[in-house]
DNA sequence: GCCGAATAATAAAACCTTTGATTAAATCTG
DNA sequence: CAGATTTAATCAAAGGTTTTATTATTCGGC
């Protein structure tokens, strides 16, 4: 059980070491390296993806999912829903109900593909086409100045790390997007 | 412009590549190398947590955002809504939303706090607290699979690099939640 | 060529999140 | 101490995600 009264007022800095010299009284068997990891990635990451968000895409009349839809667009141009899917990461079901919004707004059309008429072309049009460019340099400029708080060095050293994290997705037979 | 043919069909892993070549064609000004961090954490982090919440949390009846309400809870202790938004990263219109399952699911109890009483005060059940730790069992051997990819000395590095660029986002000075 | 199995997309229901009111209680200020 | 301001929580509207079920096509084996 081993309660521990909080010497002074727990802030989200210092939550992560308070959990973990927990979880080592309570659960003595638990992996609190791994612990540590997880809970550390997701931090930064949601503190990155909230700011990009909120002061990048937001203003722009873009959600973080809908820019990523545009952006796959952009780079791998015109393709089918399913393929999207794949390049972003996200469900067939939420690209086709994300795609709703985008269609709405003008950014994106729907389009039956030739060769199977049971899929669907997706395609940037021209006003998708300047929002993802104007937008994509703000949110390049903003990673930049997250990015910038690391050295050449130590940047490539952490792509290296979160890229072997990844493959060992496949050894951990992580479960993935349908 | 620089349309770039692709070669071979591209694939989710090769995307992130494909997406940076492609972006020094169009934007010769964009920064490749944040622009690949921020990439990849980002897709690391995300299958991360897809998996984590479809083989740990929701065959077990738990959302991913409501295992972090009750690990915050187990943690902390019984807490008020806005210290569990705080060291849980979300919002308190989120939080107060959350509690909404939770409290009819018989996991938490919402109560009047003694001395302000616009505060609620948030606490596990019994029920509550059998989940979070039967969960988190559970969690855990799911990160130590992931993190078991990595080396010690590995992992150490990527959690100093991670929390280096979390220490960054003050002086980005970077959006936080309300 | 035809029928059962697989596949692409969408719909439906349940949840979670965000921003921007709204309500109620505490606190500050003159 | 009264009025204005701030603060805690919740509500409301709009959007996004998930899983499961449906519909329309295409594929595969005989």
């Amino acid at each position: 059980m081993a309660a521990e009264p909080e010497p002074r007022p727990l802030d989200f800095l210092s939550f992560v070491d308070h959990a973990i010299s927990h979880t080592a009284g309570a659960l003595p068997q638990a992996d609190l390296d791994a612990m540590r990891l997880v809970l550390t990635l997701h931090r930064v990451t949601n503190a990155l993806v909230y700011d990009l968000e909120s002061s990048v895409h937001r203003p722009r009349g873009l959600s973080w999912p809908g820019f990523r839809v545009l952006f796959v667009l952009w780079h791998a141009g015109p393709a089918e829903a399913k393929r999207v899917a794949e390049l972003s990461g996200m469900s067939r079901a939420a690209v086709s109900a994300l795609v709703n919004t985008l269609e709405r707004d003008g950014l994106v059309s729907r389009r039956q593909a030739d060769h199977d008429r049971r899929a669907v072309r997706l395609s940037l049009t021209p006003a998708g086409n300047d929002a993802i460019i104007g937008t994509f340099e703000a949110h390049n400029r903003r990673e930049q100045a997250w990015a910038g708080t690391l050295t050449d060095d130590e940047r490539g050293r952490l792509v290296e790390l979160l890229e072997k994290l990844m493959e060992g997705a496949d050894l951990v037979a992580a479960k993935r997007r349908v």
